[in-house]
Formats: structure tokens, sequence, C-alpha cells
DNA sequence: TCTGGGGTCCTAGGACCC
DNA sequence: TCTGGGGTCCTAGGACCC
């Protein structure tokens, strides 16, 4: 294995052969505490937390020093403050970090086309063409993190592997501001050893279920029978587990997928209990839901409705539609008749959201028979033309269509 | 401590068909 | 009269990831 770290040390490839990993995951260090501090370089050395401040949020990202205090992100932001009052929290500013993103994956495109975005902050590269050009894996992992410095501000780390996820697993232990190499021949020497709860896909309920068999290590699970894995974490999840533990991970870099479904939730600040604000918000989530499938070209075949109540219990309905729609008050409609099966008195709600799924290529709707779902998309379409032009916030399609009475 | 919002994938049961 | 096995679709819930 072949490690850098803290400061920008060139790699002596020569020291390792990392001609088999030619498969990098790249990893911004605490990308969104990370772009705030670049406007604030006067509280790199205290705990930053992003996040809002209200009642139920959750933190989204915190620094390294704030780290240092057991914050971690999702964590609950009461529970973050209790374990360091002293923190500092700024307010997520998505677009900003999204401008950083689009940067560094502008970096990551020039040195290799082969370029597969995870999330805002991470990417996979597979660089085995990249060599003629720019040099073996950990010479063009060293570029990366010389250039997205120099260009951006922020820090990221690199790992280099045969395979996606050892190379992930590899830039998880680089962190922070870091470059490991795991060459395929020393796969399992770097991975047996480590936790099995750092496995891609074991989370607490599985990290359990595992250490109730005794396994600790992934070393463990690897010398686990299949079938006893399969028993425990059900069979896809066992079969996956035990090849990844092996170092198996046929998986490729690709760099387009299709989008499997489209959105929206809200937790409120306190539980409601008027059903006619539920509605409205279903209304709203139900056009927003819309003019994004619109927007891409989509249309949706099944509308699913999710409550959270007070005690935290959440349940769903969904309702297949016989033709798919990208028309807001058709997926309101959907949700809407979900809800009116649940909604009885008394009930007391934490959050709220629609999804549709089943999306497929909007491409000829609205030919053939008459459809009454026409006039609505038309009026849909005519608000996505305003709103493109004028902005949003120039028209308000909640208010436009109405909800039902009652 | 008290749990966000965007998603993906898996499991399991029932209906229905062959 | 009682009963098989596979495939597909639909629904609900849950684990997990960033």
């Amino acid at each position: 294995m072949s490690r850098q770290d803290g400061s920008d040390r060139t790699v002596s490839a020569a020291s390792v052969d990392d001609s088999t990993a030619t498969l990098l995951h790249v990893d911004l260090d605490a990308f969104f505490a990370s772009v705030e501090l670049l406007d604030r370089p006067e509280l790199v050395d205290k705990p930053v937390i992003v996040g809002h401040r209200s009642g139920r949020s959750v933190v989204t990202a915190a620094n390294y020093v704030a780290r240092r205090y057991g914050v971690n992100s999702a964590m609950p932001m009461a529970l973050a403050l209790r374990r360091c009052p002293s923190a500092v929290v700024l307010e997520p500013q998505m677009s900003r970090y999204k401008h950083f993103s689009d940067q560094v994956m502008g970096i990551f495109g020039d040195i290799t086309p082969l370029v597969e975005q995870l999330g805002i902050d991470e990417a996979f590269l597979d660089v085995a063409g990249a060599r003629r050009l720019h040099g073996s894996p950990a010479v063009v992992g060293a570029l990366i993190r010389r250039t997205v410095e120099a260009e951006t501000g922020l820090t990221c780390s690199v790992g280099a592997a045969s395979t996606k996820f050892v190379a992930k697993m590899a830039s998880g232990r680089a962190k922070p501001n870091g470059l490991l190499v795991i060459p395929a021949e020393e796969t399992l020497a770097f991975l047996h050893p480590l936790p099995v709860g750092a496995l891609w896909g074991v989370g607490q309920t599985t990290e359990a279920s595992l250490f109730r068999l005794g396994l600790r290590q992934i070393g463990d699970v690897a010398r686990t029978p299949l079938a006893v894995l399969q028993k425990a974490v059900g069979e896809a999840s066992g079969r996956k587990l035990h090849d990844l533990a092996w170092g198996r991970d046929p998986r490729t870099v690709t760099t387009e997928r299709e989008e499997k479904s489209v959105g929206h939730e809200v937790t409120f600040e306190h539980d409601v209990t008027d059903v006619a604000r539920l509605r409205s918000e279903l209304l709203r989530q139900a056009d927003a839901v819309a003019a994004r499938l619109r927007g891409a070209g989509l249309v949706g075949r099944c509308v699913v409705l999710k409550l959270r109540y007070a005690d935290f219990s959440t349940v769903t309905r969904s309702r297949t539609l016989a033709e798919a729609t990208d028309v807001g008050r058709r997926i309101y409609e959907e949700a809407a008749a979900s809800f009116a099966t649940l909604a009885a008195s008394g009930i007391r709600v934490r959050l709220i959201g629609v999804r549709v799924e089943q999306l497929g290529d909007g491409d000829g709707q609205g030919l053939g028979l008459w459809d009454p779902d026409d006039d609505w998309r038309g009026a849909e379409r005519a608000v996505d033309t305003v709103t493109a032009r004028f902005g949003r916030g120039a028209v308000r399609p909640a208010s436009l269509l109405k909800p039902d009475k009652g």
C-alpha cells in the first residue's frame, strides 16, 4: 500500500505497483463545512456545524474540529449542540455547494470522461485509459488532489483500487486530505482486518445481525459459509456481503443512469392535526414533483403517499395509474385519495410526502384519444413557461389549482 | 439524543395466469 | 376433491446511502 497524507507530498509510485488500481474514488473532505470556511477563514480552528438551527433538524455537515466533540452528520442538532455547545452553526447554502461541486466534477472530467458522480461531493473515476496522458493511478490521484485544492481551496481524499468498493473504502481510510492506493494483490490484506461496519451496505441493523453470528471483522464474513450469511441477513445482502468480503465487485464506472423516482417530503416544525393544511401541503408537493417530471421529460405511473405520525411510525400508501402522468393535479388526486383512507380524526402528522415511481419517457404524451388530463397538462405547461421566463414566484401553481373542498 | 430530504434496493405476501 | 410450481404485477415496509 502507498499512503500520502497531510502535506501534499508526491506519491513515490516506484514504491508500490499501482498498475492494477485503476478505479479511483474521490471524496471532498467535510464538503459543506469546508465551503463555508472558504468565506470564514477565522472559523478554521473552531467547531463548525452546517444545518438548520430549528427544532427538528439534523446536522448536515460538521468540520473535523466539531467531529472531535462527537458531532457527526445526520445527528439531531439538539444532541450535537449538547455535545459541542460552542459550535458555530451555519445555514446550508445548497446553490453554493452545487457551484463548487460542478467545478470539481469538471476537473475530474478533464482527466477522464469515465466519471460517475455519487451525490454532491464524491465520484468514481476509471483512470485505466488516462495512464498515457497523465500517468499511473497514484500519479493521477495526486494530480487530482493538487488541482482541486489549487482551483477551489478545498481538500479531498482519494482511494485507488481495482474495484469500486475497495477504492471507496480506501478513500475513507485516507481521510482527511490523503491518498491511499490498494494494489489488487493487497486487497484481502487491506480488507480483512477492517470492522464489518465498514462494509458498504452494512448499517446498524445488519451490523447487529453479523455481531450475533460472532462476526466482527470483514475477514470473519469472508470465512462464513454463504448460506449462513444469507439466513442471517437475506439472500441478496448475504451474497453481496460475501462477495465484497472477498474483494469481488464487478461493477464498472457508469456515466449515466436513469432516475427511478421523483419525490418531495417535509417534516413540520410542529405536528399537524389540521387535515386541510395537510392536503394543501400535498398539493404543493404534487405540483413540485410534476414540474420536475416535465422538466426531465418523464412521466410516472405509481403515486406514493408517505406519512410519519407524531410517534415517528411511518406508513406509505401507493396507487398505480392506468396511464403514466406528469400532471400535478393528477398526482395530487391520487395522493389525496390515499390520504383519505388514513386521515382519521385526531391524526397527528410529523411528516408528509409524495413520490412518483415507475418512471418512463414522456414522449408521445397527449397523443391519440382525448384525455381529460390534457387540459391540466396544458395549464401546468403554461405555468412552466412563465416560471422559466420570469422566475419562481411569478406564478404560484398551488394557488392556481385549488384543492377540492372537504 | 430524538431522529432531514433526496434517493435506491430488497423482502414478502397476495392476486392472477399458465 | 385437493393441490404444484413458476412468473409477473401490485402493495407495504424497511435498511441503507449521501
